[in-house]
DNA sequence: ATTAGGTTTTAGCTATGGCTAAATATTTAT
DNA sequence: ATAAATATTTAGCCATAGCTAAAACCTAAT
């Protein structure tokens, strides 16, 4: 079974709003995560259900299938390839890659790409730190951990953003914060949340708690 | 104004059927190349014509607009652009580029396919030979006429293919034809039109007047 | 000048995937 | 337990883009 520019967007969508288990994704929140009228969701809903990619009970939000989650993995592999290929072969900053890849993940194409993965050299994460699954579906999944949870003192490695948003990274590109980026925790402010940090030993830096919590550590 | 990939499918394949000047492209011309029936056709040619990018006069084939071109011609250089990376990035042959290519030339990003041209080093040529144009739209021809026409003893360089499917450029690659072989004609056969050509000096090859009809010379 | 054959268009249908407005179900607060 | 608020679904639209069958048109042959 082949599923829709469409369909795929959707399944891709519910994946990754499936919260470990408990309760199934609801259309409202599909709905504000994909900028569509709940009512166009659930329509389509009921159609996922019918193709058998999603568990469709009405009103009680959807939980994807082991089926459904194939197709999700599927185009998250091509979306995340394609955007190591446009940061590293065309020079995009990985803020810009987000609309783009968006589009190239739905080509067709099997061959395209496995060598594609060949031509980055079998890349494992995205520019944004995210896992690429391999062609059987199978996520080398690293504990991580958001800014926020980490104790004062404690060190670690910026190892992936929540927030993909160009706003965001741009943000995080002029404070100077990257993947890969050693860090210590050096001030917790309990008022609010926000907290200091020490990034590569050398400079220090200063973020909301909203920030921290969009920044995933590996300790 | 922005075209839909069924509209874009529609305006590069009107403007690949344009023969110089003289009558319009039939709807039945264009039902036989896109494999739509010309019911379909039809209504589209209104639909395109209520656009601008075609002249459409109802029983008499339609010509294409300069604003029709212009966006046939930017169709055309994504498509060939994609090509040139399948083939040299991606080890494709040249048999297999086309549906790829026809699914990537659809993606919507001017810094992409400007990055995309940086990264192939501006290529002038797609693998099938057909010229790139340039992001204004330019075309550099070069002139070039099928083999069929070459005089007995003349000499010349392969640089084009007419028919790119994939039984045709299989064929051409198991005979030894490529793209910049320099070639003589060494016979002609009156009653069938098939000729035989030496490659490169080194090797002799017959093909029937269809075969040679396909393949285009520079002299 | 008429007619037959081929071409093209129109009419009416289908499927996909959006939308708004109204109806209905669930959840939360009293 | 009921009522209000919230979430979700249904009903009825619209646009795009394909199809078949029937009608209309053009052209070439008589
Ligand atoms: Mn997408
Ligand atoms: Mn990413
Ligand atoms: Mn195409
Ligand atoms: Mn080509």
């Amino acid at each position: 079974m082949k599923l829709s520019f469409a369909e795929e967007n959707y399944i891709k969508t519910i994946y990754q709003l499936t919260d470990a288990g408990k309760k199934g994704v609801s259309t409202n929140d599909i709905s504000a995560s994909m900028k569509l009228k709940p009512a166009s969701v659930s329509d389509m809903l009921r159609k996922l259900g019918d193709k058998g990619v999603i568990d469709y009970r009405k009103y009680y939000g959807v939980h994807i299938t082991e089926e459904g989650k194939k197709y999700a993995l599927s185009t998250i592999r091509k979306q995340r390839l394609w955007e190591v290929f446009l940061v590293e072969k065309l020079r995009f900053s990985w803020d810009e890659v987000v609309d783009v890849a968006d589009e190239l993940e739905h080509i067709q194409s099997t061959v395209l790409i496995r060598r594609l993965d060949e031509y980055l050299g079998f890349p494992k994460f995205d520019p944004h730190g995210d896992p690429i699954p391999d062609e059987y579906g199978d996520v080398r999944v690293r504990p991580r951990v958001s800014l926020n949870e980490i104790d004062l003192n404690a060190t670690g490695q910026i190892v992936a953003v929540k927030d993909s948003s160009a706003a965001f990274l741009r943000y995080l590109d002029k404070v100077g914060a990257y993947i890969g980026a050693r860090i210590k925790v050096i001030e917790k402010v309990e008022f609010d949340g926000s907290i200091e940090i020490l990034i590569d030993n050398k400079k220090t830096i200063f973020m909301s708690k909203d920030v921290a919590g969009n920044i995933l550590i590996m300790v």
